[in-house]
DNA sequence: CCGTGACTTGCGCAAGTACGCAAGCATCTG
DNA sequence: CAGATGCTTGCGTACTTGCGCAAGTCACGG
């Protein structure tokens, strides 16, 4: 019974996206996503990186799909475009802080304000 | 807020988790073993890869702790581990099925894009 | 129309992965 | 004990990926 023959594509395409989220950077762009729309150099900020890699991440979520941006004068905005993976996120998650003993996942709710919210279009 | 400082460990074992699921091969072995417990031989076989490399794969969801396994006299009989990881992939898997335009589970059929391309604006 | 702020892209290197093939181990079976 | 199963390991090769840095793009401000 191939199972594999006919559905290759499928667990191809869901092996690609699940390579997405194969960088912890991502995992943290993703998570600061959830808690709102954020511009590229915020997001840089939020979690610690050089600009220039921030955008490069988010290139390839963009590319699978998982996040959506659009430009809001000087800045582009990106956004979870894909609210699922969330799920799907916190699933492994649970699963990883079950393994570290500790409690709660990685905090993703507290940071909700922030200033672009008010600006748009 | 440094959400990534703090938690930058946990992100760095999830992103390990989805490492592991970054292989069709390896995504086709944990669907065949939600059906119950299979041999090596047999996963190789159902999932159509020569035994070597399947074993190879086994020991990497192994290591991840995603599947177990025991001997039973001369063959060596893995399963799930981690039952909630086949929820996660059920997410993730519904995603693709959605994007590839066809009904729910691995059972879509083509495909001839590279990576939907998210048409986002 | 030049300068600036905010991103995106190109490039090269270092590091990591998958896979086939061949050899290595345990168990059984005779 | 020799032989046969059934898996696991050890290479070598051919790709793929992440990252920093420098350069390119684009829209707006003066």
């Amino acid at each position: 019974m191939e199972l594999a023959q006919q559905t290759l594509e499928h667990y191809r395409l869901h092996a690609e996206v699940c390579r997405v989220l194969t960088d912890p950077k991502r995992l943290m762009l993703l998570a600061a996503l959830r808690a709102g729309e954020r511009s590229v150099g915020e997001l840089a900020l939020e979690i610690g990186v050089a600009l220039p890699n921030a955008s490069q991440h988010l290139a390839v979520l963009r590319a699978a799909g998982l996040v959506g941006s659009r430009r809001v004068r000087t800045t582009v905005v990106y956004r979870l475009a894909e609210p699922a993976i969330a799920d799907a996120c916190d699933i492994i998650s649970a699963i990883v802080s079950r393994r570290l003993g500790r409690a709660a996942g990685p905090t993703a709710g507290r940071s909700d304000q922030t200033l672009f919210h008010a600006i748009q279009e």
